[in-house]
DNA sequence: CATGTTATTTATCAAGCGATAATTAATAGG
DNA sequence: CCTATTAATTATCGCTTGATAAATAACATG
């Protein structure tokens, strides 16, 4: 494609601050790095010019190791979604070698520890807001991997049964869920001032839940009708 | 201001698909209306000239009503956050003549009712993505507004005294205010298929909350330390 | 040390942005 | 009906954006 025409030589003035050359690979890990730091500040409509001059380069590289700016951005994508994801985490929740209250506890520190920071929380809601695909695929996966065993292990600990859970059950334990998050929104996004600590506020949370849990479920298993 | 020299008398060559005038009142409202609607779809660095285009006016008239973009977004805001604010809110939150849970039921359908629409809900995550203050100040008055009312109120109704809310109690109710909130963000945003309609989650969700919070609040009130 | 490859730069384009100035025409008041 | 007012238009400016083409220089290989 790119056509070399002409390669006439008068026609040099500008002299260059020339930079070392890198290898690709790092190049491209360290545009995705930058990348994601800049998106989750400004958003995705920051500039290729400012993601260059914060690298160091000049705009038209980026072009070179990413087609266009979505590419790039689905680069960014994969790096927060996918490589930030742990195995561990659904394998703990199923261990019933360990006590329910335990393994949520300890799920929910190390889920925390991964996503309330900046890059992981700003990307996350900017992401979502851009078009839906993305963040609904994320909210599958949570609620497949970790929430419905979240589920099935709580319901097992109150001796309710082995069926799978309903959506009434998963839809309980997603309000638990967007109430940790919502925790890092207003840290992270919002900076409200949080006197309360995370770990005290996971705690207070999840106990607060499985203690009041048990009733409720054992409602939506007797399928009670309840009084508005 | 603006100088009106040389009124030369030649030069008019294009014809216009002229519109009719409109009151000078109605035209703001409308121009609001449809920017909220447009920078919910599409972010604050929605054009201006879409929304011109929306509206079936040329760009530079919407600077006859807002002297910047800037002024428009703040209309916008204050659309959202204050004139959708209701008061009654707060009041029927303290009015203890009702049972607690049927308190804080009403509460979250009426509020709910009010903010799950795209327009709200989008609007209030470009904002607070956007800058800081605007969400901070707003989740500051749902804290004064609300969530202190309801944790006196509930903190009474177990017969745990009457002093002001801790941070951590606060807190125990911030995380059931997140859970429903991120309900909206699953309904609207990321239009994740909701097999549990609005009302039984927030039945199930206070339920479950009322039913376990005791304990913690009393846990709270002593001072107790929780293990790890 | 010469040569080919390619990482990186310079230069530039077309489109879109927010905003302003000048012009035109709809309406109200005498 | 004429005139002053002003809502609404046309035209345009300066700047930024994503992207491409061409030139240049760093490096690997013989």
């Amino acid at each position: 494609m790119t056509p070399r025409s002409s390669l006439s030589p008068a026609a040099a003035k500008p002299v260059a601050a020339r930079r070392t050359r890198n290898k690709p690979e790092e190049r491209h890990r360290e545009f995705v790095r930058k990348a994601v730091e800049l998106f989750a500040e400004i958003g995705f409509e920051a500039g290729t010019r400012e993601l260059a001059q914060r690298l160091g380069v000049t705009q038209p590289l980026l072009y070179r190791y990413f087609p266009s700016k979505d590419d790039l951005i689905a680069a960014v994508y994969q790096e927060i979604y996918v490589n930030r994801w742990k195995k561990e985490w659904r394998e703990g929740l199923i261990d019933d070698t360990r006590p329910i209250r335990e393994r949520i506890i300890a799920f929910y520190e190390d889920y925390t520890a991964t996503i309330f920071t900046p890059e992981w929380i700003r990307i996350y809601l900017f992401a979502g807001l851009r078009g839906v695909d993305i963040n609904r695929r994320y909210a599958a996966t949570v609620e497949e991997e970790i929430l419905r065993p979240i589920t099935l292990a709580t319901r097992h600990s109150f001796g309710l049964g082995e069926e799978p859970p309903t959506p009434e059950e998963v839809e309980l334990f997603w309000t638990l869920q967007g109430g940790i998050f919502y925790y890092g929104v207003r840290e992270i996004v919002y900076q409200f001032p949080m006197p309360v600590d995370r770990s005290a506020m996971i705690r207070n949370a999840v106990d607060t839940f499985l203690a009041g849990v048990g009733p409720v479920l054992k409602r939506l298993a007797e399928r009670v009708e309840v009084p508005a």
